[in-house]
This record gives C-alpha cells, sequence and structure tokens, in this order.
DNA sequence: TATGAATGAGCGTTCATTCAT
DNA sequence: TATGAATGAACGCTCATTCAT
C-alpha cells in the first residue's frame, strides 16, 4: 500500500483515539490489533513501534481520555474567584456535555460496550476525585463549607453521581439535571 | 480418571464458584476453561454442560455473586421496624464484611485482579441500588426522612461509598469506618 | 426422562430414519449424534448400542436407503414379461417419484446438504448399475437388444441420468421427462 | 523457525496443491490443518490468512483441480476443425490420462479416499458437461451431428462415464479403452 | 434396555507479536 | 518510519464415546 509517513506525535494519537473509539464499542477483547491497523489503514506492526502490547495500548487510551476529562474539569473548578455555588454547577459536565462535538458526547450517547465503559467510568472518576477534594478543602479553608471528612465528600460527589449516570433508562437530559439539583441541595446544608 | 457423577446442581455451583475465585484473582482473559476444569478435577468440556460458553459462565458468575449481596444487604434492611439509624450503621457491609468466612471478604481483603473487581463493584451497586432506594421512599412515607430525590439519594449513598472503598491506599477498617461516619452525619441532616 | 421402551428392531429402523434425515439436511460433520438422539428424544448413549460409531451409523443409513431404491427398481424390471421399452419408460425412477410419500420424493424435492446429496447419488447408482445391467443382459438374450458392451451401456444408462438430474436449474419434473425421452430414443436405436 | 518469505500468490498455490492432495489421500475429516501446514514447513495460522477456513481451502483446492480438468478438455475439444470422430476418442482423458507426470494421473490410480474422490469425480463432471454440449451443439450446426436434446447426450457421455471408471474391480486402462469403444459407436448412430 | 453426566482428546481458529523487506 | 507475511502458542469449544446408575 501507499506508505505514508507522519509526525511520530500525530501518528501516536491517532492510534489512541481509533483505538479507543474501538475498543469502547466493540470491547477489549472483541478488538484485535487488526481490527485497529485496518481502520486506521496501516499496517498491523506499526502499532507497536508507538506501544509495546495491547494491553498498553489499551490502557493509554483510556487513561489519556480520563486524563482530558480530568483537566477539564480542573479548569472551571480552579477559576479564579468561582464561587462553591458554581462548582456544583458544573460538576455533572465531568462525565456529559451537551455539545456532541466533545469526545465526552459519546461517552454517555454512542454506542457503548459495557465493559469497557464500566472501566472508563471508574477510571475518569478516579482521577476526578482528588481534583475535586481539593476544591472542597479549599472552599473549607475559605468558609464556604463546614469541616468534614472531604475525602469521603469528595467520595460521595463523585461516585456518587454513577448510579444516575449509568441508568441506562432515563434519558441523558434528566440524569445530568437531576444530580445538578441535588448536589447543590446537599452541599448547601453543608454550607 | 475415576468418573465422579454429582447432581446437576451441585455440579452447577462447583463450577460457578471455582470460576469466580480464578476470574477474579486471576483477571477474566488470564483464566482460561482449562484453569477452572484443572482447579475441579473435571474435564473442560463439562463446563459446557453448564454454560455455553466462558462469557456467559464469568457472567453466571458475577452475577451470583452480586445477587447474593443484594440479597443479604436487603434482610438487613427489611428487618421489622428497624430504624434508618440502623440502615445507615449497616449500609457500608453490603460492600464489606468483618468476618473472614464471609465471601464478601474475600472482595475487600483478598488478591484482587483489577478489572473484574471494577466490575463486579459496579454489578454489585446495580443491584442494590433499587433496593436501598425502596427503603429511603419508606422512611419517607415513615416520617423518617424528608422528602427529596430519593433515586439520587440512592444513588450517592450506594456509589458515592466506591471513592473510598476502592482507595487501597488506606487501611480497609479505616474506609468502612469513615463511611458510616459520613453516612450517618448526612442522613441525619436529611431527617 | 421417561423411560420408553422399544422392540430392538423398531428402535434401529428409528435411528437410521432419523439419522439419514438429519445427514441428508444438515451434512454429516453438522449433525452430531447429540443432534439425532434429541431428534428422537432418546439418550445418546443409546446409539451405541445399535451402532458402533457414527462413521457405522452413516454408512448403515445411506445403504439402507440405496439399496431400497434398488430393489425397487429391481422389481419393475423383473415384473415378468415386461418389455425393455417399460424399462425405459421407468428407468429414471430410480431417482425420483412423483408420488410425495415415497422416501425417494424427498431426495429429489426435498433441502439437500450436497454432499451426502453426492455421495448417496453415486451410491444409488453403484448399487442400480447391476440390477440393469442384468436386464440388459436378458435383452440381449431375448433378442430385444443388439448385442454390445452391456456394463458400459449399462454405466450410461445409469450414470448419464446425473447430469441432468443434479441441475438443479431445471424444474424436477422436466428433467424427468427429458431423461425418458432421451433414453426411449437411445434405445431403439440399439434394438 | 527460519521464516521464509514468499509472493502471496505463489504460497497460496502451495498450500493448495498440498492441501489437494491430502485430503485426497486421507479423507478430508481425517486432514486437519495442522498436517497440511506441517506438510509445508509452515505455521498453522498461515493457512487462515489465505483461506478463510478449513471448508473454504477444502472447496477452494478441489475447484480448482475441477477446473484445471475441465480446462484441459475444453482445449482438445475446440481445436479448429477437429471432427466429432476426435472428440470421442479424447472424452475419457478429461477423468484419466496415461501420462503419470500428470495431476491427473493421481485421479485414477493413487491413493485414495473414497468420499473426496467422489466429490471430486461428481464437481469435474460437472464443470466438463457445459464444455462438452457447447460442443455438441456446434457439431449439430456443422451437420456432424443429428440434432438431439444436447443437454441430455451431454450429460449420458460425460456423467456416464463414471460406472466404468469408479469401477475399481478393472484395470484402469481397460476402463478407458471400452469407453472409448463404446462412445464412439454410440456417437455414430447419432450421426 | 435406557439414561445422561462425564470424559478427554483433538481441532479449527485467533491473534499478539516478530521480522525480512 | 512503515509494511505485511509469517510465527507459534494458546484457547475456546466440540463431540464421539464411555460408564455409573
Amino acid at each position: 500500500m501507499a506508505r505514508v509517513v507522519k509526525e511520530p506525535a500525530e501518528r501516536r494519537q491517532e492510534i489512541l483515539d481509533t483505538a479507543l473509539r474501538l475498543f469502547y464499542e466493540n470491547g477489549y477483547e472483541q478488538t484485535s490489533i487488526a481490527d485497529i491497523a485496518h481502520a486506521l489503514h496501516i499496517a498491523q506492526g506499526l502499532c507497536y513501534r508507538y506501544f509495546p502490547s495491547k494491553e498498553a495500548l489499551f490502557d493509554a487510551a483510556i487513561d489519556q481520555y480520563a486524563e482530558r476529562q480530568a483537566a477539564r474539569l480542573q479548569q472551571g473548578l480552579h477559576a479564579p474567584a468561582t464561587p462553591l455555588r458554581q462548582l456544583i454547577a458544573e460538576m455533572p459536565t465531568f462525565l456529559d456535555t451537551e455539545t456532541p462535538d466533545d469526545p465526552a458526547y459519546q461517552f454517555c450517547h454512542g454506542p457503548e460496550s459495557g465493559k469497557v465503559h464500566d472501566r472508563l467510568s471508574l477510571l475518569i472518576c478516579h482521577k476526578v476525585l482528588p481534583v475535586v477534594e481539593t476544591r472542597l478543602r479549599q472552599a473549607v479553608a475559605d468558609g464556604e463549607l463546614r469541616p468534614c471528612d472531604t475525602e469521603a465528600l469528595a467520595s460521595f460527589c463523585v461516585y456518587g453521581q454513577l448510579g444516575l449516570l449509568l441508568d441506562t433508562q432515563l434519558p441523558a437530559a434528566e440524569r445530568v439535571q437531576r444530580l445538578r439539583a441535588f448536589l447543590q441541595q446537599q452541599l448547601q446544608q453543608l454550607a
């Protein structure tokens, strides 16, 4: 086939993106390196110049995605002089988004392969947890929040969303709205 | 080899138990049907009389385990005339236990293969959620709790624990204690 | 399951009939002993009381069928004082039949699995060949036919039909009719 | 093992040739992909780069062989200005040959596994039939042959040989000779 | 005679990974 | 950097066959 040469960083990213998509849509086991290479129009061997194994590629792909979501949230939370109220209003967005262009959109609305979705959900929560806890601690320091077990509170704020978010029975919009309302109410009681 | 004939129900349960243990200890992919059969001293083919595929065996195994955990919790929650306070005090036990004999003990303290542990955690939460919500609704009806979005509250009570429970840095005992304290405090505010 | 006891001969025949049907419809490899036993509502092990192996069962099944077809033809050919003309008119019936009750009907009109159909066709021809040759030799003795290589003639009369009979493009009725017309014409030239 | 890289077309042909030989000698079921790969000194997996399944490999192998036999006959039949007499004299060669170097030699004289031989015989006849019919139609057009059901005639000329050819009792040379003599005599009557 | 749970060997197939080009 | 033919080990699964009941 026509040999196409690209910048290593670009190639690497291409592979990560396509791998994540396929793993997410079809599951880890049901996605072979051949599938990924085929979708990218590259040779199988090329994947191994960028990642030492399939497992490493998978880990890198979901890790990068989770990292991005955590970074997005961090930006929102650390905007200077943003009150906790704001935090509450924005919290659910780390898992969802209303703009279909956002890669997170796929996460909540696209086709999904249960197992990978589960893992990704937990990984994102895992990375988001310290971000939220830091903000909560700051809120306590600022007097916005009464002193409490901020780690536990962060755990409930972050992981507690999963029950509703993973409930595929409910319309996505409703899940988000109810989460916001609930969180807002709870946090006000802790002020 | 000496041929041992057993009641189908007994054989089936044997396979489920051993399969869950091996999947949990070594991971889904790292556990072959041959491993399971070998551990049971049975022929590989016998597994296929009881489960149509490895995937189906895995699903059945984790499903049964999660179901049992949910049933355990339900018993505790529906003891007649038990106040919500009690509920709070017992909640974390659906994922943990102090008695090493309990199968749940393994879950929190045994060796674990991350991916299966993740899936099992979410599955248990998934099955426990409606149980808790039902109890919360009853609490509202009894005047123990102010009216609120019980579904969201249940989601936070159940899934919210995962952040701390999955934090392998903390000693298991501490995780449970802090969760209880936190939940108790929260629910009292909602009374 | 309810234990049903039958006359050995009857059981054996049941097994042969069902085996032939399944082999014919699904192919030899695609038909397992379990399939046959299941269709008969008997235990797998029972097949092995009547036939030593799957291969033996298959051979017995197609052999019996072919034998029957040959016997049918022989009756027609050896009816006392039947002229060769009659023979010609009846010949194609060894592979086909117009009565749907006849087991041969299935052969030409039912669903079929190519490979078994091929084998069965050749086996029937193989068994029919000597029957036809004997009749041809008698025809020569009776002066109905000029002396010739009766074995070769029988080969062409019997196997020669396969080309048209196996042509699934043509309607079954047409195949038979054309074969009769052609054979009749040919044999008249040899008178 | 030392890795040997070949042109895909060459590899593919190697596999086809060896597969046909082993299938023919030992039968379809008795020949495993491992056997074929072993005989070729290649890895089993390589067979699956060229053929999607064992069945597909088998079909491709016998199909290619039958196609070649049909092509050989076609050349002989369509030599310009060759009279039908010639056709008759050459007909049997589509299934047999006197030169041991010819792959067809193996077919009639080599070791054989009944079932594969049967299938191959019928497949060759199937492919040869239209070739012969075309020639017969031309013969009618040329006035070499009286008008008749050329399709039926072709069927008898081609498939009719099988009875003698498959008669393993007779010496191969005798089968061929008698077939030629018989066909020649028959076709002359149709002139 | 009949059952059906159990065996165990084998097979087709897949696929992560390597390497000659 | 990139290709893709080739490897080879493993694995899921099937199934003819056996045997305790």
